[in-house]
This record gives C-alpha cells, structure tokens and sequence, in this order.
DNA sequence: GTCTATACACCGATAGAC
DNA sequence: GTCTATCGGTGTATAGAC
C-alpha cells in the first residue's frame, strides 16, 4: 500500500499554525516535519527552496482565506452598519477569538522579512484599501476613510499581540466590540 | 594592556537591540556575539545560562527604563490632560518614533514565551495599571480606566506592528497622536 | 573579564530507492 | 509522493589559558 497523500492545503494549514507559533526562525524543519508528519525530503519535494517556499505559500494561502472569508462579504449590497459588524464578526473567526498570532506580526520580523515582507505589505494594503472603500460607502470621505482604516489594522495586531503576551484573547474580543462604534462615529 | 572591559548596560543595550530585530529564536549567538563584540565565552560568563539569562537580563532592563522615562512622570503633580500627552511623547521616544519593535510582541512567541513569559505579563500588567490610576485620577471611574489603558497598550502594540510590516513608522506617531483625544473622551 | 579551542546536537538541504 | 540516509554548516555550550 503506498504512503497516504496528504492535501496540500491541508499542508499548509498545517505550517501556518506552526509559523504562527514559533515564528518564522523558530519554526524548524524538523518542527515542521513532526507536525505535518512529513520527513524533510518529502516537505522538499513540495517546496523545493524550503523554509522561504512554505513561507511564501502559507502566506498567499492566507491571504486569499482572508480575502474569501473577511473581505469578500464586505461587497454585499447591504446597509455598511452591518457589514462592519460582520467584519468584525469575520475577524473573531479568523483568529480563532484571539488565540491565533496574525502573519503581519510573524512575517515581519527576524529572517522573514526578506523573504515575505513584500507580499506582506501588499496584503496589508489590500486589506486597509478595502476596509476604507467600506467606509467611503459608508458615506465618509477618502481622508477620514483611510484614517479609520488603518486604525483598524492597529487595533487588530495590538488586540492579538496583548491577547498573546497576557493569555487573554478576550482582549482582542473587547477591541473587535468596540471597532463598529469607533469606525461609524460621525466626523466631529 | 587588558582587554578594554564594556560596561554590562551597553551590553544590554546592543542584546536588547538584536532581539528586537531578529526575535529570541533568530537572535543567534553568533549574532550577539558579533553585535556586542563579545565572543561566546565571554557572554557565557556574563549570562551563564545563555541566551535564556540574557532574554531575562534584556527585559529586565528594558522594563526599567520604560518605569523611568515612561511611567515615573506621570506620578508628576500637573494637570492630567497635559500628562497624558507627555505620555505620548515618552512613548515616541522610548520606541524611536516608531522603529523599534517592542518586547511585548518579541518575547511572546515562539520560545521566548516559557523563557520570559512570566515577566512580562508583570511588566504589561504594570504598564495597565498605571496608565489606569493616571486616568482615574483624571476624573473616570474603575472600569473606563482599565478599559481605556488596555486599549492603550493594544494602540501601542499594534502601531508598532503595522508601523514595521508596512516599513512607514509614522503609523505609529499617528496613532500616538490620536491617542490623548481617545483616552480623555469623555464618557457618553 | 576576555580570549582560543573544542564538543556535539541540530539545522537546512540533497541524493537516490521505492 | 514518500521514504531512508547522509552531508556540511551552524547552533548552543563548555574547558581552560591569560
């Protein structure tokens, strides 16, 4: 009988929890290997240049699970009020209620940022210009839209890094509470 | 003549700056080494149980400093409006307008968690409760105080993310900047 | 307090069988 | 597509001279 094949994507589920908990230079192959249960030849196999391959890869396959599950809905023709909320909604589940570190954070530092942090600010953007395009909708202009936007990627790291370093991933259910009554306050 | 002796400070000074660019599980030995100008056996006689003792020695320090230049002052006997806002700079400064990742996010991942993990949740619990007392002696109650000194220090954190990830520091003087209207809202 | 030299485990990476 | 086996390099850590 051979060896069973194992999905890719499930692969990459796989490493992206492992990356998201040790870091990028923390996430040995050997790690990697016992978690996917794959030997070293076999994850070379699938990614020929390695660490910086799965990195890549995890990355675009978060990014489009983000884009699919978080971004994505925010096209509905409904009222903006309730997107937002839905947004946040979408965040909760994306980060498992605040027990999983984000990429942004991961990706960012140490060794990693040569080799993902390009395609790491291009999510980044992606995600502030489509957050702030909900906004604009919303009836707020480009200035105030774009603001609000990008606090909400800060209010989204911050929420996971504090949730991470007290082990409270209430904190980052709180701040995702808040975000609606802060992004759709009138302009004073 | 003797070797020139470098004061234990400066040594921490350059560890700390290893470790917040590369992380614990990238800041290598070799790395440190090199930085500090210190071979290995030297800094195994200053931390003689390794990077572990330096981590410690790192946080420790770092924790000191943020109680002098950053949370000292706001035991000062001035209108709390205006303290808030010296907060704001003190915060810029001990983070170099935004170009110094923090060790909050650092050394609450991978491997630095079961090293330093402890400590720092004291440090951050620290951090809160201070910001808290300065806004209740501002006038709010319990609960909007802790409430808002949480979401200072995801403000915080999370400035620092983005700010990195997105190469662009002024991400995190703006969010300073809106920072003394939030905390001192009043509360509607 | 700093150095040279060294030990040995683990790292990332590859060759080649099935 | 998965495996066993192995390589050179680097990682942490220590012994001992000055």
């Amino acid at each position: 009988m051979p060896p069973a094949v194992m999905p890719k994507e499930e692969v990459l589920r796989i490493l992206a929890r492992e990356f998201r908990i040790w870091g990028y230079d923390g996430a040995t192959l050997s790690r990697l290997s016992q978690a996917t249960g794959l030997v070293k030849a076999s994850l070379y196999h699938h990614f020929p240049k390695g660490k910086q391959d799965m990195a890549q890869a995890v990355l675009d396959y978060t990014l489009t699970q983000m884009a699919e599950q978080v971004l994505a809905p925010l096209r509905k023709p409904v009222a903006v009020d309730w997107l937002v909320k839905e947004l946040c909604v979408n965040l909760a589940a994306f980060y498992n209620n605040g027990q999983l570190s984000c990429l942004v954070d991961v990706f960012s530092m140490g060794s990693a940022k040569a080799v993902v942090g390009d395609q790491l600010k291009t999510g980044l953007a992606l995600l502030q210009s489509e957050i702030a395009a909900l906004l604009v909708r919303g009836g707020f202009n480009e200035t105030t839209a774009q603001t609000r936007a990008e606090h909400t990627l800060v209010v989204i790291q911050g929420g996971l890094i504090v949730a991470r370093a007290c082990d409270k991933p209430e904190v980052f259910l709180n701040q995702l509470n808040a975000l609606p009554h802060q992004l759709l306050a009138p302009v004073t």
